[in-house]
RNA sequence: CGCGGGGUGGAGCAGUCCGGUAGCUCGUCAGGCUCAUAACCUGAAGGUCGUAGGUUCAAAUCCUACCCCCGCAACCA
């Protein structure tokens, strides 16, 4: 027995300092559409998601909730475990960086990079607001009339000087550039590759890696006065949920193949997390990869505006697979994008409900009616069978180059190009008018239509699990045959298999009554 | 002159590297079909390809200048 080949992939760890939103919802359904697709292809998945829960602000909005940080961080951390259920996300694991395990790992790679010596102590000093609770760039800082000093928020700042520990990262700025140069496929999109580029060539400074002024975090081995700040803590956790540093049967996955983050914390990934890496001898993850933003009818989303939408809320009106299916057929993988009502209407309708819904409803109940509700028999295939037959076939090998390179829009697209082929199919070949004048043709349109229906669903999987699975239920597919290595015509429908009666699994949506 | 991306029919995009009938999805209009979820199929209308110059037999595509939008410039998914 071969050993399946493996695929690490991690959503960003979400910060709980407030409720999920559909952002946080939208890199969750992209990301489990990897995990999906790469196991259905073969692979034993690790697929990781989790929630970051230390930091100042955490402590900020505990302290204002008049409870412990680490109440707060149970509690919304709790919402975000519960959104993984609520979008159907396969994770195999939910990491939370205030667990034990985590600690020792922190501790550990932190030890590292110590004993290689790219850990030192110094002072920390910076204009700081404490209205703010934030340090400023002296770019960011004015100083008026009265001759104080103030910041970008317009709060009074002061310089403050503090005993932190720093990270070498000046001492890797060619390494890095040289990282971007040799495998340019580190950082994907293109767009924020050249960002990071451009950054990095620009001079990095050493990194402030400790605080002392709070303590919600991570002690730093050996000096209890000081707590690991964010990215010393944060970006760790997908080597922890790994077993590291101790022998885990989860081991074999670091280093991670892709960390899929947002377009806002691509340096870190990029600059910092490498760099760290390097430093306690780990190896690098494969590939970072930045989607956007979703803004509401362009609008970026705020709570002022009133326009943060409930993820909650959104799959309650339009259903689960077809939010999942929208947001990732519809947007650019890797672009902004914008969602609405009518969008939302528009996409899922035509793609889901009209073409391959119907597509499947006019071909099944034409078999239930017209083929004892068993598979029907294709004695022989005409050209028009073998063309669309064989675009099927083909289109897994289309799709994986989309995969690999994170296009999930270019992806369902090759595959519904294949569904509304199926449609002209079905039209031209009139099975309709078949059922008097030739029977057995009949059959065999109808029977390559099912093949079809059977091949783009299993396609389709990744994306609306729960959905697809109702549609193969109506092929009478058996569990085993429900993967990406049944896609050719060695596996294709049985003759004679017994179907149950079909029903609609897209409905159209329509617009409630005033 | 900080760096980068972009401005293409009503909307969203492809095409630009390697010049040569401007393409796709949705929407609109007309027709067809009747197996199907008012669905499916066919056809049509609709674009001075940001602006102004230039190169060329020929420019969305190459060159120059300018205008506008967006991202990045050390802690927002």
């Amino acid at each position: 027995m071969t050993a399946k080949k493996q695929y690490y992939i991690t959503t960003a760890i979400s910060y709980p300092n407030g409720k999920p939103h559909i952002g946080h919802a939208y890199e969750l359904i992209a990301t489990d559409a990897i995990a999906r697709f790469k196991r259905l292809d073969g692979f034993d998945v690790f697929f990781l998601t989790g929630t970051d829960e230390h930091g100042l602000k955490m402590d900020k909005t505990a302290r204002e909730l008049g409870i412990s940080a680490r109440e707060l961080a149970d509690r919304n951390s709790a919402e975000f475990v519960a959104m993984t259920g609520l979008f159907n996300a396969s994770n195999d694991d939910f990491i939370r960086t205030t667990e034990d395990r985590h600690y020792k790992s922190c501790q550990e790679i932190w030890r590292r990079m110590m004993d290689a010596g790219d850990i030192y102590k110094d002072q920390y000093s910076g204009w700081y607001s404490v209205r703010d609770e934030a340090y400023y760039d002296e770019s960011e800082t004015e100083k008026h009339e009265d001759g104080k000093h103030y910041g970008p928020q317009g709060t009074e700042v002061e310089w403050v000087e503090e005993e932190s520990y720093f990270f070498r990262l000046s001492a890797y700025q060619d390494k890095l550039l040289e990282l971007y140069e040799t495998n340019p496929e580190f950082i994907g999109p293109d767009s924020r590759r050249n960002e990071v580029i451009s950054f990095v060539k620009g001079g990095l400074k050493d990194l402030s890696m400790s605080r002392t002024t709070f303590k919600w975090g991570i002690p730093v081995p050996d000096d209890e006065d000081h707590v690991m700040y964010v990215w010393a803590d944060a970006l760790t956790n997908y080597v922890t949920a790994t077993g590291w540093p101790d022998k885990h049967e989860r081991n074999g996955f670091w280093p991670a193949d892709l960390h899929m983050i947002g377009k806002d914390i691509v340096r870190f990934h990029s600059v910092y997390w490498p760099a760290f890496l390097w430093s306690a001898g780990l190896e690098l993850p494969k590939r970072v990869f930045a989607h956007g933003f979703l803004f509401n009818r362009g609008e970026k989303m705020s709570k002022s505006s009133g326009n943060v939408v409930d993820p909650a809320t959104m799959v309650d009106a339009y259903g689960l697979d077809q939010i999942r299916f929208f947001f990732l057929r519809e947007i650019p993988f890797g672009n902004d994008g914008s969602y609405s009502h009518e969008a939302i209407v528009n996409r899922t309708n035509a793609d889901l409900a009209n073409d391959l819904g119907n597509l499947a409803q006019r071909s099944l109940s034409m078999i239930a009616k017209n083929c004892e509700g068993r598979v029907p028999v294709a004695n022989s295939h005409s050209d028009e069978d073998k063309a669309i037959l064989s675009a099927a076939y083909s289109l897994l090998d289309t799709v994986r180059p989309h995969m690999e390179l994170q296009q999930l829009h270019k992806y369902l697209e090759a595959v519904w190009t294949v569904i509304a082929d199926a449609n002209r199919y079905f039209t031209s070949q009139e099975p309709w008018a078949l059922k008097k004048s030739d029977p057995e043709r009949m059959q065999a349109v109808l029977y390559t239509t099912a093949e079809i229906i059977r091949i783009v669903t299993i396609l389709a999987m990744p994306v609306m699990p729960g959905s697809c699975s109702r549609l193969l239920d109506l092929l009478s597919l058996d569990e085993e045959s429900r993967n990406f290595s049944r896609l050719n015509a060695d596996y294709a429908l049985a003759a004679g298999t017994e179907l149950p009666k079909p029903e609609g699994v897209f409905p159209r949506y329509v617009e409630p009554e005033e």
